[in-house]
DNA sequence: CTCCTCCCGCGACAATTTGTCGCATCCCCT
DNA sequence: AGGGGATGCGACAAATTGTCGCGGGAGGAG
């Protein structure tokens, strides 16, 4: 029952989101602004360290993989450097044991493996509390749908690549082929 | 292989292993003190908590999992509340995501799955040198292990309610069941 | 142009994994 | 004691993978 008035009582937070996959970017803008935050996002280190320190955001998802020249991991000092107090949630589609451990080491809050919905985040930020869920979608995602939305991601991450995506998957090409087709992308 | 050299006169390194599968620790132990460690072993919370402080280790493996009474995860904070500069790794045979990240933030130094060989605890303890190349890990999840991950998440969201995770996975229990069982996680 | 390599689609079959049911406990609560 | 829910587990068919192998494009090197 989040029937907050448009007008939020306290400054709402400022979330900066940094990720270079446009589509995401954007559906996390909205769902995030939607729950009452300010949000801003961007989607390279550069345009990153540029914004944080005018704009002073209290929460930063960060993307770890983004376009070749540096890796979220490598923002996550700087940003804090610049920003002592903000409170950083790692996200990423390729987690690892061993990338969580570096990117919490290194002074971020928590790690979240894509995909993630806007509801999740709120709840690493501590902006929501985990018991009340008033929007319909509180559900965890049901297995099939998470290993279709990270087959799609492997994917895409390889160029469409089908045997490259599989061979990282750690499954046959011919099962991989077979899952795709038989996906025409239905929720 | 490993080269001790007779030049390891300064202090040994002292080590103390803290997990209740016996067979694991004498193992371990066994392995450690081969490579030059001053090897201590406890299997409970309890031994640990009454060791430390006299014993003054400068390392720990912590097994996550241990014995009813308390988890692993709660020996991090005492442990370093008593001893500062200890260097704590913690270990676990059910890896997760949420488990890694909780045990860093409570001042784990690093966090390893099991199986795990003598070699790559020294390794992390910083004992000993990278026998090869390090490791970006930029390799996404296979199939099998986000499916473990989200499945585990889900499981503790459940308190471990099988029937109630399977309902929310939108599999059957059998399935479930099934899944469970065959776990001991591999790469 | 030809050879080689890598990717793709796809058929076939055996090996596994699920989907589904049903049953026999156990707890817990009233 | 009785109902409701959880759990472990056997059984069997249905569906999904693992595995091989073909033939065919695309693109680079000789």
């Amino acid at each position: 029952m989040t029937m907050l008035t448009p007008e939020e009582s306290p400054p709402a937070a400022r979330v900066l989101l940094i990720d270079d996959d446009a589509a995401f970017l954007q559906a996390m803008t909205r769902s995030l602004a939607r729950h009452g935050c300010d949000v801003q996002g961007v989607a390279d280190p550069a345009q990153a360290m540029a914004v944080a320190p005018v704009w002073q955001p209290d929460y930063c998802l960060l993307d770890l993989n983004l376009e070749e020249p540096t890796s979220g991991m490598d923002l996550i000092e700087p940003l804090l450097a610049a920003l002592p107090d903000l409170n950083i949630v790692v996200l990423t589609g390729y987690a690892s044991l061993a990338t969580a451990v570096a990117a919490i080491k290194r002074g971020a809050r928590d790690y979240l493996a894509k995909p993630v919905d806007a509801q999740t985040v709120l709840l690493r930020f501590g902006l929501a509390e985990p018991a009340s869920m008033e929007d319909g979608e509180a559900v965890p995602m049901s297995l099939k749908r998470l290993e279709w939305e990270h087959i799609n991601r492997v994917l895409a991450d390889h160029d469409g690549n089908v045997s490259a995506a599989a061979r990282s998957l750690g499954l046959y090409r011919r099962t991989l082929q077979r899952k795709l087709d038989k996906k025409p992308v239905k929720q």
